[in-house]
RNA sequence: GCCGAGGUAGCUCAGCGGUAGAGCAAACGGCUCAUAAUCGUUAGGUCGCGGGUUCGAAUCCCGCCUUCGGCACCA
């Protein structure tokens, strides 16, 4: 039976390009994953997008004299090149500044609002003397009353290491321009986590298939919740839902709140786009459908704690969770939403249109949350600012997208921080890539291609024969499973064992000198190996999927088994558009099972799958970090 | 400071209660179909330090050293 799988990923920060560390963390996972369980044959929703809300992208507006939106929108652009160039396959990769995602974050914040899970508080926030704009207090420095020192953060002081209110620093001071910040008293909402921490204890303590680091990170961080606020003193986010506050422009929706709604609202989005509006509940609402999220570690508990804390407040309410819009916009909540979207010129067409009726089912809470650690980059952490950092797309104008792929899967941070250097660049990409699946695949499809021109009749298959297309046949389980339990390191140096057993195989039995004496003989040895080449093919796909096709074409085959993506403009009612990655992958035709090699098949002129690189890369590289 | 994770061969990492592993780098040999690719052999570690539990610990417990992450208004 199939099942359906939500793939979530981490949404990407719009303030700037991304470096090869956040594709490392869950770009790469995620779309291994995905392309697995597709090639399973089970029911995958990959979804994500840029996430262009908060402070950081309105302080670089400020800096260079535009707005947020122009921020939001040039990155979102650079930011879907980059993830479309490695071939990251999701079925929608959106953005939260879509009306779509304004309509259904505000339904989360009013259902669990109205249901008494948000509360509203005064506190005292600093604010810019100069553009009024509220200052985190990260961005409030001053003399740190502890132990003097004059630099402290309005945190945390990092000379004496204690936390700081930013009220109580000496000769406070905003970071951005230096004025000195107000104080005032400002209203928030925050979200009252501890009425979920007994359920969400249960549900993460039981959670066994987790990876333990994330288990028990969770676990210790609920032991002492505290109610968060989920709003913000700053013009650039999601409209507050009610009546008193959608039309003003100096406080919004914690960007946070909304970026974990992205993966409902993506989902959302993708069934909307596609003409049935009403399919994502297939995953969202089917207690059989199974949720992953992939994340780097420093996001574990937005969603092992909050997201669903949210999920489980907001239960089977709402206009989403409830099944339809009328079963929720009942009489007494009708004039509420009315008011809710007044900015929305047209609400029907964002409401699900045929849901009436259908059961009251709560949303889906994560079945596993995968989350990576960090890349490092040649011994040090990335620093954008410190020109310690490779672009994703700097990478890919001067290399395959395969081999970065490669790289971050083998070398990636899977289970602890790994450093990126050119040096091991280079030499996973010769040295392994190239020289045990490249080669394999090179020296096999020359030599029949040149011999044969098709794929040879074999004769009765030796021991040997029958044991190394075994050996590798047997990798549809052994790697399924690793990659089905997210173990993609493992996964990938078990496909490369197996591709290295065939090397072994033609090396003992020498086809090329076979062939000058028994050409029959000579025709089962390449056979068997092109049969284990066939199958790494599949194998193969997940990780390298732009080599995969290649090999699947040279093989003679037809169809895409990793075919194209694709943007897709999409307008709103508003009558402002927005690009979607996404794709049509059902067509696609590969398979995670044993399938017949069809002799006599002819093959097409086969070319390298890799390039080996030179040395001076290294060199180079390393020249263009320091400049 | 508190919480958590890591410190294993020259390098990058896997193993996480049962005689120390892989790849690369190093040394030697075979092969020459293949992107000078490949195949084989050898060498290489008191598994951060100190205690403890156990028949047995890299693997569990305690302490210390060290690196990294989180600690509510950066995402």
């Amino acid at each position: 039976m199939p099942e359906h799988i939500l793939v979530a990923v981490a949404w990407p920060y719009a303030n700037g390009p991304r470096h090869i560390g956040h594709v490392a963390g869950f770009g790469v996972p995620s779309d291994i994953f995905a392309r697995y369980h597709r090639l399973r044959g089970n029911h995958v929703l990959m979804v994500s997008g840029t996430d262009e809300h908060g402070t950081p992208i309105t302080l670089a507006a400020d800096k260079e004299g535009i707005t947020a939106r122009d921020i939001a929108d040039r990155y979102s652009q650079v930011i879907g090149d980059d993830l479309f160039n490695l071939g990251l396959s999701y079925d929608t990769f959106t953005r939260t500044t879509t009306e779509n995602h304004y309509a259904v974050t505000q339904d989360l914040f009013k259902t669990l609002y109205d249901k008494g899970y948000i509360l509203r508080q005064e506190t005292l926030g600093a604010f810019s003397a100069t553009t009024g704009r509220t200052l985190p207090d990260r961005y409030v420095e001053g003399t740190c009353p502890i132990c003097g020192y004059k630099d402290a953060r309005g945190d945390q002081c990092d000379n004496c290491g204690n936390q700081l209110d930013p009220v109580d620093l000496i000769d406070p001071r905003s970071k951005v321009d230096g004025s000195t910040p107000i104080f005032k008293e400002t209203e928030h909402f925050l979200l009252d986590l501890p009425a979920f921490g007994e359920r969400l204890s249960a549900w993460i303590g039981s959670q066994d298939h987790w990876r333990p680091n994330v288990r028990s990170f969770s676990l210790n961080f609920i032991k002492e919740l505290k109610p968060r606020s989920i709003t913000r003193d700053l013009d650039w986010g999601v409209p507050i839902p009610l009546p008193e506050y959608v039309d003003r422009d100096d406080k919004k929706i914690y960007v946070w709140f909304d970026a974990v709604i992205g993966y409902l609202s993506a989902s959302i989005e993708w069934a909307n786009n596609r003409g049935t509006p009403e399919a994502w509940r297939d995953w969202w609402q089917s207690p059989d459908a199974r949720h992953y999220y992939f994340m780097g570690k420093d996001n574990i508990v937005f969603h092992t704690v909050i997201w669903p804390g949210m999920l489980l407040g907001y239960g089977a309410g709402g206009v989403y969770g409830g099944g339809s819009a009328a079963a929720t916009v009942g009489a007494q909540q009708a004039e509420p939403l009315q008011i809710l979207y007044k900015t929305l010129d047209s609400l029907e067409e964002l409401l699900p249109s045929d849901g009436v009726g259908r059961p009251a089912t709560p949303l889906q809470l994560p079945y596993n949350v995968v989350s990576s650690e960090f890349l490092t980059m040649e011994g040090k952490k990335f620093s954008s600012s410190r020109g310690v950092v490779i672009y994703v797309n700097d990478v890919l104008s001067r290399y395959d997208a395969d081999s970065l792929r490669y790289f971050l899967t083998i070398a990636g941070p899977e289970n602890q921080d790994t450093d990126f250097t050119w040096a091991e660049f280079v030499r996973r990409n010769n040295d392994e890539l190239v020289a045990t699946w490249g080669n394999l695949v090179n020296r096999t499809l020359t030599n029949v291609y040149k011999n044969f021109g098709s794929i040879p009749q074999p004769a009765a298959l030796s021991e040997s024969d029958a044991a190394v297309i075994a050996q590798v046949e047997g990798g549809f389980a052994s790697i399924g499973e690793l990659l089905a339990g997210a173990r993609f390191k493992a996964a990938l140096t078990e496909a490369m064992r197996l591709a290295g057993l065939v090397n072994i195989y033609l090396s003992e039995q020498e086809p090329w000198k076979v062939i000058k004496v028994d050409r029959e003989r000579a025709a089962t040895i390449w056979y068997t190996a092109l049969r284990c080449v066939h199958s790494l093919r599949i194998y193969f796909t997940p990780f390298l999927p732009f080599s995969s096709q290649k090999l699947h074409e040279y093989l003679g085959h037809d169809g895409f088994i990793a075919g194209p993506l694709e943007f897709k403009e999409y307008t709103e009612a508003s009558g402002r558009s927005h690009r979607v990655l996404t794709g049509d992958y059902t067509g696609w035709v590969g398979r995670w099972e044993l399938s017949d090699l069809p002799v006599g098949q002819a093959l097409r002129e086969p070319k390298p799958l890799f390039k080996k690189l030179d040395e001076k890369v290294v060199e180079e590289e390393l020249a263009r970090l320091g400049a």
